[in-house]
DNA sequence: GCGTGAAATTTATTATAACAATTTGCAGCG
DNA sequence: CGCTGCAAATTGTTATAATAAATTTCACGC
């Protein structure tokens, strides 16, 4: 029970999108005759509104036969609510490890049967660009394009929601690694090379059409990436404990 | 690049917010003062507002003291979000069980040795509870009850991001067979039956903590529950068919 | 037939004003 | 000391008005 009426007609007009009644491309009225029907002020409509379209059910343009019309939610408005969820929870890298050792593997034997010639083009070169890097500087693009690699394959998924959870899982990666002043770089050079090999396996593997050894990769996969943060996470921690130790050498000298 | 002002206004307090300079519980300034500093209008502000408290972010009182304070994004704001986006998927049944398939057994694994004694007291009183139905009307509530016992689990889970999924994809069953007008009650009574022996089981298994058989029956849970979701889909189908063959008999008697 | 630009439509923003509703905190009363 | 109720602070809602910005449509010229 919503004490404010703006969002007393936000949750209505959400109801009647969600019920619906009010489909995707749908114009709402304009303004003008929406307060009149509702019999509100143009203020209190337009907080509702602003409310769904913060929500991404409806996008509201200016212009003759502008006004709110009914979208479908976009997985990027979506990615960025769910995100704003994870950011105070303190995830931690393992956490986000445990559920991409599920949905991963799962995603690969899923799509194995699936992936046609100009999917596999565009994985094979992803992976190889991923391969350059090895010879130049290594840094957060590379670890964009490893991420690349699985959003291929999370596109050819026919499940929407494991399309969607895979490809925020990789985004959340990317972000809680950045929270977590976890860059990679920190670490030596040669712990990262496993990516690449397989990622080169697992392209084998679909080629041959081998679900079961794809999803092994896959699994492999990510135990390895699990342990490489593993390491590049206790460096950073070691690091910063030397760090405030040496800083703090005047005051905890005494124990 | 957002063009409008109150969107720029709500994105620059977000970031403040994810960047951890504005903390939960952190109190923004009152409306005249925020209009002041921000050099805009009262309108455009109480939009932005609406935008950060459509989120989660932030929540705003009156009275005295009050105005926007910054609060954690709650599992409940977060669900409604994503069912936001979910809705318009066309998700089957199938492709939520492919999901509680992986995470399910997982999360069963994870908490067996986790379980207290007060928990386990829970999970028998709604598995009995259950049960009870077998003699009575049976519906929504038992359905409800179902997914009550996975909530229980769910919520002893340390990992936060599998906590939410795993409430999600359950709340996201029931409205889905809402949406789709599968009930259950449509089919043979008989035919739910195992969903309280997989319970009764499953707290066994906790409570000798073996965690490999949790999770084991916990998958043979799923699978007996997607075929069950299947049965039931299969006669609701068959019986719409039936109906609209019956309505249409007068147009479609010529072939 | 095509492109360009002007016109019309609609939202976006700002300004001002007033009153209602809610909540806090204090003061007064029992 | 505790409770009640009033006062004050702050947001919530409505009203009116004017200008800016964006976008479509249409007409005009080429």
């Amino acid at each position: 029970m919503s004490r404010k009426r703006s969002d007393q007609i936000a949750e209505g007009l959400r109801q009647r999108i969600l019920s619906g009644e009010l489909p995707p491309g749908a114009r709402l009225e304009n303004e003008a005759t929406l307060t009149a029907r509702l019999e509100t002020s143009r203020w209190t409509l337009r907080e509702a509104l602003k409310s769904l379209e913060t929500q991404g059910l409806v996008r509201v343009r200016s212009g003759p036969g502008g006004g709110a019309s009914i979208t479908e939610v976009s997985a990027a408005t979506a990615n960025e609510l769910l995100w704003n969820f994870c950011f105070s929870r303190d995830l931690s890298v393992p956490d986000i490890y445990a559920l991409r050792k599920l949905l991963e593997p799962a995603l690969a034997r899923q799509v194995t049967p699936l992936l046609d010639e100009r999917t596999l083009a565009q994985l094979a070169a992803t992976a190889d660009r991923c391969c350059s890097y090895r010879h130049e500087g290594r840094g957060v693009s590379e670890r964009e394009d490893e991420l690349n690699f699985h959003n291929l394959l999370a596109a050819v998924s026919p499940n929407p929601l494991l399309r969607f959870l895979v490809e925020f899982l990789n985004g959340l990666l990317l972000k809680v690694v950045a929270a977590q002043h976890l860059d990679p770089a920190l670490a030596g050079v040669d712990l990262n090379y496993h990516g690449h090999d397989y990622h080169l396996e697992l392209i084998e593997a679909f080629r041959e059409r081998n679900a079961e050894r794809a999803g092994r990769l896959m699994y492999e996969h990510m135990e390895a990436g699990e342990r490489y943060m593993a390491e590049v996470t206790a460096l950073a921690t070691s690091r910063a404990a030397a760090r405030s130790a040496t800083h703090d050498s005047e005051e905890s000298q005494c124990p």
